[in-house]
DNA sequence: TAAAGTAATGTTATATAATAACGTTTAGGT
DNA sequence: ACCTAAACGTTATTATATAACATTACTTTA
């Protein structure tokens, strides 16, 4: 089993998050062959800034005023589909938004674990659930493609402090 | 484990559906003293009226040739929310529409099987899934409250005739 | 280096989905 | 008949996403 709930949940050096995904995001886009242009990776960046799944007009914003310049929806957009189709990001449909994976690499689909409170999601890969999903699927006679799995609750940090709201990262 | 993907990915008697999800429905509005109006009956109706689900602009539309006159979103969109609080529907976020919950009074959440060919929706309850995924939310210390699944792939009848598209439901 | 080709980005407009705020109607209860 | 609360209507706006086409920039080849 795969997760980084231990360090999106808890207070942690967030720069290496940040480089980790960049490196393997540079990576990978070599070994696909697809360039990664100056636009792609700050959008990439401006994702990766927390662990807080990120709205496509809120990386708009963000854009325009890092590059002093009016960007429009399909820029951003475009980068999107980009960093979605080589796994580096994905869209939680529930939020409307997206958030950095942090192992692309995984052969794994990943379950999304969304505190409803500070709103930071880890995300957890974990063959278990990957082959119950696919006997139960099997059970229907259902031929499974992909997930989507979203779990919404309470990290550590927030049902600890029930009162106090802490932010692993802000 | 409860699961409607025998009835609705296969050739069958949807007035049966339709009604047991009426009948369902008044009992529920019954239990919990809630008022289930014309528009909000006609509204479970229309989502009813296939195991695929509809967005809410569809809905509009419909509801506005039925009643002959124009209907507004926010009339669909109360409509959606109070069927949604009941649990009679459930929205899947991905697609951005709704659907018809079989089994609104199952105790497990559920899991949404999406063909992706004939666009026809299942869903699957199932106690193993649930206690898998809360222990693995357990192990990553987060306390779990809701879920949104979406399974993506094929249905039985999309599987087996490759080219020619049936439709269990049309 | 010029021309051609292709990838990336810009631009404009529009489609689609959802909600806010406030006014009006209507069905029961007294 | 009058009051109240729920439901519904109305208007406007916000939020999310994409289509279609123009332009720029980068690459490769002649």
């Amino acid at each position: 089993m795969m997760s980084n709930a231990r360090t999106a949940y808890h207070i942690h050096d967030h720069e290496r998050c940040i480089n980790a995904a960049l490196q393997l995001t540079r990576d990978i886009c070599q070994k696909n062959k697809v360039n990664l242009t100056p636009t792609k990776e700050q959008v990439l960046k401006l994702i990766w800034q927390s662990h807080r799944p990120i709205g496509a007009y809120q990386i708009q914003d963000q854009l325009a005023r890092i590059s002093r310049k009016a960007i429009a929806p399909p820029t951003v957009y475009r980068a999107l589909q980009f960093l979605t189709k080589l796994g580096l990001i994905h869209k939680i449909p529930s939020l409307n938004s997206f958030i950095g994976c942090p192992f692309p690499n995984s052969p794994q689909s990943n379950l999304f674990l969304i505190c409803e409170k500070c709103g930071n999601v880890a995300e957890v890969s974990c063959r278990n659930v990957d082959y119950l999903l696919q006997k139960t699927c099997e059970n229907a006679n259902f031929n499974l493609n992909s997930k989507n799995i979203e779990l919404f609750g309470r990290c550590v940090l927030c049902n600890e402090s029930k009162s106090t709201q802490k932010l692993a990262i802000d």
